[in-house]
DNA sequence: CTAGGTGATGACAGCCACTGTCATGGACCT
DNA sequence: AGGTCCATGACAGTGGCTGTCATCACCTAG
């Protein structure tokens, strides 16, 4: 054994999560988390940058699994359904910790501060979709503009799955909000809403 | 004459200005704000919520002239049309304070804070315009996407208004942005891209 | 003209997020 | 055995932000 128990930073993480919903984020410091987990304020401050930064993973596995998505799709594929691939592959990661996903999101969404945090993460994966686009050889603006599109359908559907709790597939509801959207911009939907076309199962075709 | 100079929230928010503009952001501490206005740092809290809050205009006077331009548009319109004389709206208030705008977003984008700020700004902003379609019928939800889309046309034209100097004009910027998203949507193209058709100076006509 | 209320500001103490710096002592290598 | 490494602790300090009370020009009632 170490001289100090393993895994400190998922220990901080574990800490966190059960004080921010035990009594919020505002009412819990950072030396109570450090508390918890067996360890100091400082060093707290050595696995996050900030106190928000425990509730949003690292690493970009995340940015990764959309990115490598919409790298893999078929070239013949249009960005905007190029990034639906993207967005499928989310969903299923998402609903596969469907559980975690709605805690950690009904911390973030109670608190202002956790939710500027977010839109920053999201802002940044728009950069990652919009230059693998670019990858693609989708031009500007075109590029940028798709991958907001893409972060706008997942910010509406992941709200409206995670409000409607055991409800519709989250995939579904990307789906449909995809089509929805499109007919709402003029072009004739790709397939009924509510039931995705021929695109849906493409992600696992990978 | 009053026991105080007048307008010292005016005076904070010019000196707040002038010394993010001479050495950033974060190296601007509030209590030199409030020295440079003949304030103390105490009265600064009492007009700003933060620190940050003093390069968002508050009041929502941008927001009301969107929403206002949104609510005018004639009912036949396609929600993402109505959005467009929106954009229009705005494009012309930020293109009347030119410099201004230019000075401020320069300091926003070479801070991550402040960066947080503008986006749950921008948020709030998308919540509003999404509420005015609903009130003009729109479902959602497609209400709560064509707001999005507009935000993110909003984004990607601004900044490309703001990296190009002198360049182009802002509401062109934004049509053709729009255009271009609802081709790469699969929509045809209401009009040639880089002039505006036939709603171009709708916003002119309320 | 006076008494009392009002509201913006100052003065001051304090909390907490976050940082710089140095010390500590097991683990690991040679 | 000796030396280096490195995650952590200890401690002091800065700055954003808040609560609280005092101050004092202005206004209004009588």
């Amino acid at each position: 054994m170490g001289r100090w128990e393993p895994d400190s930073r998922g220990r901080l993480a574990q800490a966190a999560l059960e004080l921010f919903a035990e009594r919020g984020f505002e009412n819990t410091t950072v030396a109570e988390i450090a508390e918890r987990a067996g360890l100091t304020e400082r060093t707290f401050f050595r696995h996050y940058a900030d106190k928000r930064e425990v509730l949003f993973p690292t690493g970009g596995e995340f940015e990764n699994l959309i990115v490598t998505a919409i790298e893999s799709a078929p070239a013949a594929l249009a960005p905007i359904d190029a990034v639906g691939l993207g967005l499928d592959a989310a969903a299923a990661m998402l609903e596969q910790r469907g559980e975690f996903s709605r805690r950690r999101q009904a911390i973030i969404t109670a608190n202002a501060e956790l939710r500027e945090r977010e839109l920053i993460k999201l802002a940044s994966l728009s950069d990652a979709i919009a230059d693998t686009l670019r990858g693609r050889g989708v031009t500007d603006p075109g590029a940028s503009l798709t991958a907001e599109v893409a972060i706008a359908v997942f910010r509406v559907a992941f709200a409206r799955w995670h409000d409607e709790a055991g409800g519709e597939d989250l995939r579904q509801i990307m789906r449909s909000s995809l089509d929805e959207l499109k007919a709402q911009m003029g072009a004739p939907s790709s397939a009924p809403a509510g039931q995705a076309g021929e695109p849906a199962n493409a992600v696992t075709q990978v």
